[in-house]
DNA sequence: CTAGGGTGTGACCGGTCTGTATCTTCCGTG
DNA sequence: CACGGAAGATACAGACCGGTCACACCCTAG
């Protein structure tokens, strides 16, 4: 398939591009250098670094390519359950599971913030910047969906999920990570029920925590 | 604090492997190199050498490293709340809370899983066996509090904790991270709640997952 | 005093990495 | 056909990597 990627005449950067995402994936950032993401891309060092002033720019590329897709699926959610936030929330975690089990490496956001540990590595503000898209998003179609506490529920989802995908790389599937899907449904229909929530509410006395 | 490790005398083993420790969690293993250990821990990579076969024979002895440390601190739980595994159970949570907040990197762990993405690296095998480990036994401390569905309770909290470590290095502590104890403790409480126990088991059809 | 094991030192090997320079080839446009 | 820009090929620079070798050193045990 990476000949496919090769022989499917698209413009080489878009090669270039799809061939980083792939082999950052599976091998992470670190693990893969300028010249193999070339040849997997059926062109050459030069061309790569014609169209990408750096290895930098091209994770950042990739990174932001990774958020597009993701922008993509949300509109998807939107489109199969028109009108029903409750249902693409549900849909969400169906989405996610398959990322999950599908994929034995995970968020390549997360993934690349590990890698690249240097603070001041320009690709950490994109993945920040992109990350906290991403939980408002959710946050956003809680509150849609008519959750009280919309933002606890988005970020415990949001968490579960990053979680969720890391103990799948460390222990595989049949870790913790088997019960995703059973958590988040079961943590939605607590955040629905009002007593639940009376109880999440007096419960900490740390409630800044 | 650097130079402390190499004062104090401790032997050249202990020390390499006490600066392996340290700047693999900081800089990740992939970003830090033998002779910079070495240096760090006052001795060069001859005798860094001598002690570990390889980077990858120290990788493992930091990540077992790792591991005994964790074991220190469930013993720590429990002659600091004897006989009460429910406060060990929020001990837990307070110590993970410190871990979230007090260190801008993640697990060392989960992080190597990251970095060595080779199925085959040797790491790999000791990173399951250890997360295992600890997931079984948080999971033994939810039973002895009493909790009825303490797998599901104990799965849900590592990936909490995983998640909120990995998403703390993605987007900072006022990410979804800022709520961890919150969540924490009010999916506890949703465990001891019979009723929620039920709404648990009856609501998702593909129970499996 | 001596022997030997653990340690320090620096050079070195082969490989890989990012990034660049140079030159040729190709292809679409006018 | 002619031209110009994009792309391919190749070699190279400079740094760093993991790992090894040879040798000098020191300290302790006998």
């Amino acid at each position: 398939m990476v000949e496919e990627c090769a022989t499917t005449r698209l413009r080489p950067r878009d090669r270039i591009a799809g061939a980083a995402r792939d082999l950052f994936h599976r091998h992470g950032i670190r693990g893969i250098g300028v010249d193999a993401i070339a040849e997997a891309a059926g062109t050459n060092k030069m061309t790569l670094y014609r169209h990408f002033g750096s290895k930098d720019d091209l994770i950042i590329q990739c990174l932001r390519d990774v958020a597009l897709e993701a922008e993509h699926w949300w509109v998807e959610l939107e489109t199969d359950h028109p009108g029903d936030p409750l249902a693409q929330l549900h849909a969400w975690i169906a989405g996610c599971a398959e990322c999950v089990f599908g994929d034995d490496r995970g968020c390549d956001l997360a993934n690349a913030a590990v890698e690249l540990a240097e603070t001041d590595h320009p690709a950490r503000r994109v993945i920040e910047e992109i990350k906290t898209k991403q939980r408002n998003r959710l946050a956003n179609l809680c509150r849609e969906a008519g959750i009280a506490q919309a933002d606890l529920l988005a970020d415990t989802l949001s968490l579960l999920l990053e979680g969720a995908r890391v103990s799948r790389q460390s222990v595989g599937v049949e870790g913790p990570s088997a019960k995703f899907v059973r958590m988040c449904e079961a943590i939605i229909a607590s955040f629905q029920n009002p007593k639940s929530a009376e109880r999440r509410r007096e419960a900490p006395a740390m409630a800044a925590n």
